[in-house]
DNA sequence: ACGGTGACTAACC
DNA sequence: CGGTTAGCCACCG
């Protein structure tokens, strides 16, 4: 059990609320939550990822997690992320797809 | 308390 | 565009 504001109950929360179609960059989620630790918000995914939409927390390059491109990227067309081809397969566009929670 | 560990990042080359 | 490097941060043993 966990503190209801403790980093990962926050972090949590904040990628719950990411529409879909729609993508946050490991750093956007740390922002949103006052932190700067986007590779302590990507060890909050590795391990509570299989419970949240996980692929729509990418990279700042566009590119989805390390070591999951593949099935991020077919869920991220599926519900109709704005693509980008790319050397890596595809990236998202980032400048058409980022979300900012109010 | 401390050091190692990552689904990270910006800056350089 | 690809490889390297130094920061950054929460978590765990």
């Amino acid at each position: 059990m966990r503190h209801p504001d403790d980093f990962v109950s926050r972090v949590i929360g904040v990628v719950e609320s990411i529409p879909p179609g729609r993508v946050m960059t490991y750093g956007d989620v740390a922002a949103a939550i006052g932190s700067r630790g986007a590779r302590a918000v990507g060890g909050v995914l590795a391990h509570y990822g299989s419970t949240l939409p996980w692929w729509r927390v990418i990279r700042a390059s566009g590119h989805p997690a390390a070591g999951h491109e593949a099935e991020a990227l077919e869920r991220l067309r599926v519900e109709g992320t704005p693509l980008a081809p790319s050397s890596r397969g595809a990236r998202v566009r980032l400048d058409a797809a980022r979300y900012t929670p109010e």
